[in-house]
DNA sequence: GATAAATGTGAGCACCGCTCTTGATTTTTG
DNA sequence: CAAAAATCAAGAGCGGTGCTCACATTTATC
C-alpha cells in the first residue's frame, strides 16, 4: 500500500522543478524541461493570484501575462480555466493534508487528546492561513463546474485518513465515548454509514458503523468550526481562538472518553 | 423603529408586486407601478437563473434579456452585480427563515427535542431543495466582494433567533446539559462567546456564555451536518438522511438533556 | 538536412460588467 | 394647460474574460 505518496506536488512553496533529472531514460531535452517550468510557473502564479483575488477572479489570461506569454499561449499548458482550478484543488488538498499530517505526527501515537487537539487546530492554522484554498475545497462548489471526484478524491482524503487512522487507535485502547451518551442510534447509524464502511477508506479498519459515524460527528462539528470561522458566519468574532477551542473540545469529546479511569 | 416589519419580501413563491396599493399617499403612477413590477421580475428571473446555473453564472445581461431589456437598461434597476446577489442572498436568508420558522412552530413549544428535530430538518429540507441558494448564504463568499453585513444582519439572524429562543427555553426549564460532559470548559467559553453576549441578539436573554457556546456547538455540527451533505464533501452517501439524523441527535444532545428524569 | 512534432503569436468570436449619450416618455411643478 | 424635471429605453462603446484557429517558429527525430 501507499506507494511512495503519489504525486503530490504542492507547489506551496517549492517551485523548481526544472532540473529534475527524471525517472531513468533520457536526461530530458530542453524543450521537456521548460515545459516542465512554464507549467509549475503557472501553478505558481495561479496560486498567487487565488492567494489574493480568490477563485472567483482567476483569470487565465492574467497569469498568462504575469509569465510574459500571450493570453493564448497558456492553452498549451492547461486545458481550460476549469481544468487550472482541478489542479489547485488537489494542490490544496495536499497542502492541507501536509501541514495536518506534520502537525498531528509531531504528537506521540498513545496521546490520543493532544493528537485530536493538534490535528484539529492545524486545519483551522491552515484554513486561516489560507482562506482562498480552503474556500477551494470546503467551501461551495464554484462555478457549475464541479472538479472530477476520480482527481480530488485521493488528496481529499488524505487529511480523512489520518481522522480515520486515529479513531481506530482509539478504539483499539477502548477509549471510545459511549454512543449513547452522544445521542447515537446504531440502527440509525448503520444505514447512514454502513455502505462507507466497505470502501477502501475503511474496508481494512475494524470499525463498526457508529463508530464511524461518531467520527463523522467530531469531523462535521470540527469543519464546522472552521468552516464558520474562516466565513466570518456568525459575524466578527472577538476571541476566535477560544471559540475554535470549546468547539474543538466538544468534538473530541465525540470520538475520545476522558482519561480519567 | 423597525417600520412595519422591514421588507421580507421573498419573491421565492408569489411575483405580483404592482397591484400594491402602497402605504398610504397617491396610488401610484404607472410609472411607479411599473417600477416595482421590472424590480420583481428581474428578482423573480435572477433567482431562476440562480437555482439552475448557480450564483457564479449569474449575468447581469442574461437576466435583461430574459426580461426582453436591452442590457444597459437594468442597471436603472440594479446599481451592480454585487447588489443583485446581496438582494438575492436577503432574500434566502428570509425564504430559509420563514420555512424554518413554519416547521418549527409547527410543534408544541414544550417539546424540545421536537423543535430542535423540527429546525434542523427544516434546514436540511430547504437546503437541499435550493442548494445553490445554501451555497450563496453559508457557502464561501461569492467573489472578492463579500456582502454588506448591516444588510444581511436582519435576515440572518432570523434563523439563529429562532435556536435562541429554544435554547432559553430549554435553560428555563432546567433541561440543558452539563456542560462539562460536552467538554466545555467554562473560562475558555467565556473568553469565547462573552462579548457576543451583548450583542442585540442576546442581550435580552440570561443565557451565559457556557450554555451559548452549548447553542454554538448545536449549532455548528447541524450546519456542518447539512452544508457536508450537499456540498457532498462526504462523497456520494447512500443514505444522506439517516446520517443527518444521526448528527441531528447529537446535535440535540448539546443543548437538551434527554427527559428521562 | 529533411520531416514531424511541439511551441509561440496574433487575430478573432462571443460573452461579461459597466458607462455614457441621445431621444422619448412620464411625472411634477408653475 | 404648459413648462420643467425626473425617469426611462436604446444603442454604442470600453476593457475584460474564456477559448479557437491559422500561421510562423523552434526543437526533436529520422
Amino acid at each position: 500500500m501507499e506507494q511512495e505518496a503519489s504525486t503530490q506536488p504542492s507547489t506551496q512553496a517549492s517551485t523548481q522543478a526544472s532540473t529534475i533529472g527524471g525517472e531513468a531514460g533520457r536526461p530530458l531535452g530542453k524543450r521537456a524541461t521548460k515545459r516542465l517550468a512554464v507549467e509549475a510557473d503557472i501553478l505558481r502564479v495561479a496560486r498567487e493570484h487565488l492567494a489574493t483575488d480568490g477563485a472567483a477572479a482567476l483569470s487565465l489570461r492574467a497569469v498568462a501575462r504575469d509569465l510574459g506569454m500571450v493570453s493564448s499561449g497558456i492553452y498549451r499548458y492547461v486545458e481550460s480555466r476549469d481544468e487550472l482550478l482541478t489542479r489547485l484543488i488537489i494542490d490544496s488538498y495536499w497542502s492541507l493534508a501536509s501541514a495536518v499530517r506534520a502537525a498531528h505526527d509531531a504528537v506521540p501515537v498513545d496521546e490520543f487528546d493532544a493528537r485530536w487537539d493538534a490535528l484539529g487546530r492545524a486545519l483551522r492554522a491552515w484554513a486561516l492561513e489560507h482562506p482562498h484554498d480552503f474556500a477551494l475545497i470546503y467551501g461551495s462548489p464554484v462555478p457549475d463546474y464541479e472538479a472530477p471526484a476520480e482527481r480530488t478524491e485521493e488528496a481529499g482524503t488524505a487529511v480523512i485518513a489520518l481522522l480515520v487512522g486515529l479513531l481506530e487507535d482509539v478504539r483499539r485502547a477502548g477509549r471510545l465515548p459511549d454512543p449513547d451518551r452522544l445521542g447515537l442510534v446504531a440502527a440509525r447509524a448503520d444505514g447512514g454509514v454502513g455502505e462507507l464502511l466497505e470502501s477502501p477508506l475503511f474496508a481494512s479498519t475494524g470499525l463498526h458503523a457508529v463508530e464511524l459515524a461518531q467520527g463523522i460527528a467530531a469531523w462535521t462539528l470540527l469543519l464546522g468550526a472552521v468552516t464558520s470561522e474562516v466565513f466570518a458566519q456568525l459575524g466578527p468574532l472577538p476571541d476566535g481562538e477560544a471559540l475554535f477551542d470549546c468547539l474543538l473540545s466538544v468534538s473530541r469529546r465525540c470520538v475520545i472518553e476522558p482519561a480519567g479511569d
